[in-house]
DNA sequence: AGCACGCCGACT
DNA sequence: GTCGGCGTGCTC
């Protein structure tokens, strides 16, 4: 008799016996692959699951077997190699198989549909479109390109390739009204990619390209660590370029925001090769057919944010994680884990070699470099004759305040203008002010969801939560006495905004953050005017030091550095210093040479002077010091347990007796801090507490997470209670 | 997580 | 009398 162990889109960390399909002989049965999906009745649903294993009997009395329903592949649905990954990512992180495969899977096939391999929705030209000379319809500029892009080739144009340049359904189907172009379905046909020239590579670029394309072809990890503007990006291109022409795909994994047009403007520019791209934007279709082109070899180069790491290749050849450092390759719900982690290990399964790319490493990656685990590749210098700014600290104590900016900061910034070049002013905070208080009786604006001040959105006149949705009028006056003596507190970035404009009315300010970078394109519009190169401020929270550049910027000021010194979690200073050396890249990257200001009212704070004194691989190697007597990570592992709940107190009491229970398992080895109140103990009406354990050595972390996991499953909970572990928790 | 069952309160 | 609130239990 044969069993299918099947892994079930559930949160039970278990697999669950089936029989073959009643239609099944019994042969077939023996020759189902691992990885084939099953359409089954579960509880009282209809789901498909992907099988595990087979098995010759089962721990369950037969009777309680339920056959299969339906065979829904003939072969696997994930290569070998990416199921295994699935399975090593279950067993890494603890979660549950059966949605570890979900995750890996686009929604079409989670869902049960036969797969669709066969044809892909194309447009053509008709012959009267083809008789029309190059140039056509000028008047009606967005048929032109449409008309220019299926010019291009005489083949069949499939409809992603052409969504993908921008041209839209409208005027395809207008060229369809004019008898010029015609839908079709075409065989998707593999082409060879072609690449232009590089670009001429500076001596440690080409040391680093040599060196990674030397481990072509089997598994090793590279940390390409390169200062911003030091060509980490042709890099990447010259290497992808080597796979292409071997015949490989390359999968290119970039942060939530970092898949910029600029970034892949240059891909397409570079390579006239099937370029698939994966992010939050997609619709179900989209994604699903991307997925394809990538599992059939179709796509020679996949890039995408976190969740693209589970895309399967049918001819793996490189992956490359940019800015590695990046805190959205971690998944914070769900299924926690880390896309560039998980990346490593992909590479050393499908033996091919993954590049780690970043200006500031995360200390575990200059970890792994220097215990030998990673080749170790530096890009030292910028390219050109671009250098990196001078920092320097502004001292404001007892200096006047206006909206957070100290005389000399304006004075620079009048300079900065003043020269014809731009400056730049980084400012974590949305909202006109972090806090809103009475000054009659001392009511403080606070949210009844967190325990969390609400902030001042003055243009909208609201009174915003920015850890839940909560949304109130602005009030004229105080709730609790009436009074009219409403005070802000602090500053946020509507409010710098508003005085930028006051003192410097004959610039534009552009303001960057959240709030007025609303729909896709508002960001990229924005650089485009920025790059014009025209004087003008940019003032904006974190949204500013990602992906875009802006070559005319001179002057980086810090408005508050000391929002950044003063952190709970013991990465603070890492992000601190990871944060500041992109900022301060930002300025300075063509001909201008930068300067870059701190705003503090610490001068002399050791983490401060370390910025001011050191470069980021310094700095690096004194935090991964302190982390080493800490037992911290790198040194050690961590994994935290959360609770949480609406009863202020059930969280708590879990993870005692969880606590307990795990000391009594025996817990040699293990470090236990807790259970504590999480950092903001209320949040959206729930309260949070956890409980942290760190170990020496991965084997004990993978021992302890099991272990953790199969006590908490087991315990007693109030229906109310959530948990869940996290294992190498980025955010506490 | 779903999705049942089940056992008490306020509606046509 | 039944519609529906969410407590409890199970899914091969």
């Amino acid at each position: 008799m044969t069993v299918l162990r099947l892994a079930v889109p559930t949160p039970l960390r278990r697999l669950f016996d089936y029989l073959p399909p009643a239609d099944m002989s019994a042969d077939q049965a023996t020759a189902l692959e691992p990885g084939v999906r099953l359409q089954v009745p579960f509880g009282r649903r209809r789901v498909s699951a992907v099988l595990v294993e087979r098995a010759a009997d089962s721990e369950l009395p037969r009777g309680q077997l339920k056959p299969a329903q339906e065979l829904l592949d003939e072969r696997p649905i994930l290569p070998g190699q990416l199921l295994a990954l699935c399975h090593w990512a279950a067993d890494y992180y603890q979660h549950p198989i059966g949605e570890v495969l979900s995750a890996a899977l686009p929604q079409h096939l989670r869902k049960g549909h036969p797969r669709q391999r066969g044809t892909i929705k194309c447009w053509r030209l008709t012959r009267r479109g083809m008789g029309l000379p190059e140039g056509a319809l000028s008047r009606s500029p967005r048929q032109a390109e449409a008309l220019a892009a299926l010019q291009q080739t005489e083949a069949a144009v499939p409809v992603d390739a052409l969504k993908s340049r921008d041209i839209g359904a409208a005027a395809l189907r207008a060229l369809a009204e004019k008898g010029l172009a015609e839908r079709c379905l075409d065989e998707p046909g593999f082409t060879a990619p072609h690449c232009h020239p590089g670009l001429g590579l500076n001596a440690d670029q080409q040391l680093a390209l040599d060196g990674i394309a030397i481990t072509a072809g089997g598994f090793a990890c590279h940390l390409l660590e390169g200062v911003t503007g030091s060509g980490k990006t042709e890099v990447y291109l010259q290497l992808i370029a080597r796979e292409l022409e071997a015949g490989r795909q390359a999968l290119v994994l970039v942060p939530e925001i970092g898949l910029s047009p600029q970034t892949l403007d240059r891909f397409k520019a570079r390579f006239d090769a099937e370029i698939v791209v994966l992010h939050s934007g997609l619709s179900e279709g989209e994604r699903y057919r991307a997925w394809e082109a990538a599992a059939a070899g179709r796509a020679h180069i996949v890039i995408g944010t976190r969740s693209a790491v589970f895309t399967p290749l049918a001819r793996p050849g490189l992956i490359v994680v940019d800015e590695e450092h990046d805190g959205s390759y971690k998944q914070q719900d769900g299924f926690r884990y880390s896309a560039r982690d998980v990346a490593v290990k992909r590479a050393q399964l499908e033996g091919c070699p993954v590049v780690l790319g970043s200006a500031t490493p995360a200390l575990e990656s200059v970890h792994n470099a220097r215990q030998g685990r990673y080749h170790h590749h530096l890009l030292p210098r910028r390219a050109g004759s671009a250098r990196l700014p001078a920092m320097q600290a502004l001292d404001i104590r007892q200096q006047p305040l206006q909206a957070g900016f100290a005389p000399p900061l304006l004075q620079a910034v009048g300079d900065t203008l003043a020269a014809g070049n731009q400056a730049l002013l980084f400012l974590n905070r949305r909202g006109y002010a972090p806090s809103l208080q009475c000054h009659d009786c001392g009511w403080l604006g606070e949210c009844e969801h967190c325990d969390a001040r609400l902030t001042v959105h003055l243009r909208r006149r609201q009174l915003r939560c920015h850890h839940c949705s909560a949304v109130t009028a602005l009030p004229a006056q105080c709730p609790q006495c009436h009074s009219r003596q409403l005070l802000t507190s602090g500053v946020g970035t509507e409010q710098a905004e508003q005085r930028l404009r006051e003192e410097f009315p004959r610039h534009p300010v552009y303001r960057v953050d959240s709030d007025s970078m609303r729909g896709r394109h508002a960001m990229q519009a924005l650089a485009q005017q920025v790059n014009r190169g025209d004087p003008c401020i940019l003032l904006g929270t974190q949204m500013l030091t990602k992906g875009h550049h802006f070559p005319a910027v001179s002057l980086v000021a810090v408005v508050d550095a000391d929002a950044l010194l003063f952190s709970a979690d013991f990465r603070g200073e890492e992000r601190m210093a990871q944060l500041l050396t992109q900022v301060a890249g930002r300025a300075g990257r063509a001909e201008t040479p930068g300067r870059v200001i701190l705003q503090t009212h610490h001068p002399d704070h050791p983490a401060l002077q370390a910025m001011l004194c050191q470069s980021y691989a310094e700095q690096a190697e004194g935090l991964l010091a302190q982390r080493r007597g800490a037992g911290l990570p790198p040194w050690g592992q961590l994994l935290m347990v959360r609770a949480d709940s609406a009863d202020a107190a059930a969280g708590e009491a879990f993870l005692d007796q969880l606590r307990g229970q795990f000391e009594d398992s025996g817990a040699a080895g293990c470090q236990l801090i807790g259970p504590l109140p999480s950092p903001m103990q209320r949040r959206q009406g729930r309260y949070r507490s956890q409980l942290l354990v760190s170990t020496r050595g991965r084997p004990a972390a993978r021992a302890a997470a099991a272990r953790l996991v199969q006590l908490a499953e087991n315990l007693r909970r109030p229906r109310d209670l959530n948990w869940f572990v996290d294992v190498d928790p980025t955010e506490m």
